[in-house]
DNA sequence: ATTAAAAGGTGAAATAATGCAGTTTTTATT
DNA sequence: AATAAAAACTGCATTATTTCACCTTTTAAT
């Protein structure tokens, strides 16, 4: 490698994709692959694709969380879906859509590549086991926000805000106590309501004993209880 | 073709599928889906895929109008999206789940035929633009509903029945009139509200002059306005 | 044609959710 | 360390939504 390469914050052998990609094809074409990408450090808060730009490339995400956000006509934010590292994200545009149905924004500091849809493309389509393993990715990420929009759709606000916190616990942070990457905005712009409401709630929550809510720090103290929450309300 | 073939209604060289399909494979491919394809017919209120059945074969829609049912743990059901032929039913399941995330129901009368799925797979991976174009097919049922998801996720009951008005009108009936293919209850369950709310709100566009009801006969009189209600609500 | 069952409809009381106006706390900046 | 700005929080009035009890109309079954 040569020293005009561009920044490297770390080394691509202990990486994900590369693992993955290697079992379906060969070096010298992940190389291709490799020569095209750039890695990038994002901090929570950016904007990783913007939401109506062309879609030119993936991000493999390395480490971090990124919600997906859709600004609606009124400039009202909802949150479709939050994912964590390790995800293929700004593939829902893979096979029909030119421009970004969405924003994908770091909600804590993030790592990752960027990925040449172009090159990524041409490689998958002469290699459809490495083209069904890459959709699998795509499609996981749009296919984990469905259950959200269930909820969203036909649960009162309790329901919503219990499953959230059911979500985060399970999916995200993988343990029952976490400290939030949302603020209490965002977490009403996930839970469709309004930051009143998302207060109001997790404090009832807190009253109830079903969960500690410290400023930022939230601990699920009675997960079956919420559950019941869940599929009650 | 000999006479145990199973019973054919229409003739398959009217077939969208079969239009679509040859010019990216070729005939004998074809014929090797054809041998496995039934045709079938589904009378308004049949299931024609269930929930949480093992998905074995697609459907090509060829005429009628369908919806997405989900139902929950409580036994609610929740429509997702409707859509009307021509569409290639049944492949969110495609890529990653063994089992039907949701049922699929007729609203109208259809037609169409089985596809087998792992034919279909079989002769997608030898050619990857056919997979590319039966993914897009595919991809496109699951994304017109996103739309759905963001108006129900965000705005309050005016807005969400001005979209679902809009969207019937726009892309299943393609008029501004038309005899609703659903009950009240299912608009509810569309529209993720009571009926009775449904019922009021129906009711009360339809005395302002927005739209006119009659029983399932609706007329949307005045479309600019409901786009505004749609937008504001 | 009669009856039962399902769907459509109504108004009002009870509950849920929003939006406001304000205070307090936290975070970031100088 | 002081200040400003942003986020978190509170209680309450207003608005939205559900639920209920009940009635009417339509549809399907005998």
């Amino acid at each position: 490698m040569s020293t005009l390469d561009h920044q490297r914050y770390y080394n691509c052998d202990d990486c994900l994709f590369k693992t993955i990609s290697c079992q379906y094809i060969q070096k010298d074409e992940f190389e291709k692959l490799r020569a095209k990408s750039v890695q990038l450090r994002y901090k929570k808060g950016e904007v990783i694709l913007k939401q109506g730009a062309k879609s030119t490339h993936f991000l493999f995400l390395r480490k971090g969380i990124i919600k997906f956000n859709y600004e609606d006509e009124n400039g009202k934010n909802l949150i479709l879906s939050i994912n964590k590292a390790p995800a293929l994200i700004g593939g829902a545009n893979l096979v029909n859509a030119e421009f970004n149905l969405f924003s994908i924004c770091a909600i804590e500091d993030c790592e990752g590549c960027t990925i040449d849809v172009s090159m990524l493309t041409r490689i998958a389509l002469g290699n459809t086991l490495y083209l069904f393993k890459m959709l699998q990715f795509i499609t996981d990420v749009f296919r984990s926000s469905i259950f959200n929009f269930i909820s969203l759709a036909h649960k009162q606000v309790n329901g919503r805000i219990a499953d959230i916190l059911i979500f985060l616990s399970q999916n995200i942070y993988a343990n029952n106590a976490f400290v939030l990457s949302l603020s209490r905005q965002e977490f009403a712009e996930f839970a469709g309501c309004s930051k009143e409401n998302v207060i109001h709630t997790l404090r009832k929550f807190h009253n109830e004993g079903v969960i500690t809510v410290e400023g930022k720090k939230i601990t699920l103290n009675d997960p079956e209880r919420l559950q019941k929450i869940s599929k009650h309300g």
